[in-house]
DNA sequence: GCCAACGTTGGC
DNA sequence: GCCAACGTTGGC
């Protein structure tokens, strides 16, 4: 399944819902078609208590599938957004401070994430079934980590990452990054 | 630990 | 379809 393709404005005369998912209104543009060789970013939130930055460099291949994600607009995303080659950078929530700490590659597209239907994993989900499922995953590969690791403090005081979907949504475990924060934050992070 | 900002659920 | 109750994320 693609996400609706939007095609330009909303009607005015149909009023717009209550709650718009994200991937419809303001990020509809990061499904659009992409250009040849078209490289997107995105930013991908984990605890470092529970996965760290650190944890995936270690990891075999310095890979992990990013599994147990369970909103709808983040699996959108991950689904059906990103791609093979895209970039994302690596943030540590609920950290001291919270941070953006370095780069990862999608090294593969979206995949059923088989987690949602283990009745012993935490995230287990009843209602996702093998054969229809409703959540979904991809690879990630660690590719360098900042210099200089940026707090979401100092993303808030910037004028120039005013908008990152980091600030502008806080909840939500996958966003978007357009292609100037990205070239932003990697000054900042010393890469 | 508190709570704001959501998304989801379920009664009606 | 509405909306109140509840659950989750994640900053502080």
């Amino acid at each position: 399944m693609t996400p609706k393709q939007r095609a330009g404005e909303p009607t005015p005369a149909k009023k717009a819902p209550k709650s718009m998912p994200y991937e419809q209104g303001a990020w509809a543009h990061v499904f659009a078609p992409r250009a040849a060789g078209e490289i997107r970013y995105w930013l991908i939130k984990s605890e470092p208590d529970v996965f760290s930055y650190e944890d995936l460099e270690k990891a075999p291949k310095k890979t992990t599938c990013w599994d147990s994600v369970r909103n709808s607009s983040a699996r959108n995303f991950m689904r059906d957004g990103m791609k093979k080659g895209d970039l994302a950078f690596y943030y540590h929530s609920n950290a001291d401070p919270s941070a953006i700490v370095g780069i990862c590659e999608i090294v593969r597209e979206g995949y059923p994430d088989p987690t949602s239907w283990d009745p012993s994993h935490d995230y287990f989900d009843p209602k996702s079934d093998p054969d229809m499922p409703t959540w979904y995953m991809v690879d990630v590969k660690a590719v360098k980590a900042f210099r200089t690791p940026v707090p979401l403090q100092q993303v808030k005081d910037d004028p120039a990452l005013a908008e990152m979907a980091l600030v502008k949504v806080g909840r939500l475990s996958v966003v978007p990054v357009t292609p100037d924060e990205w070239a932003h934050v990697c000054a900042l992070g010393g890469v």
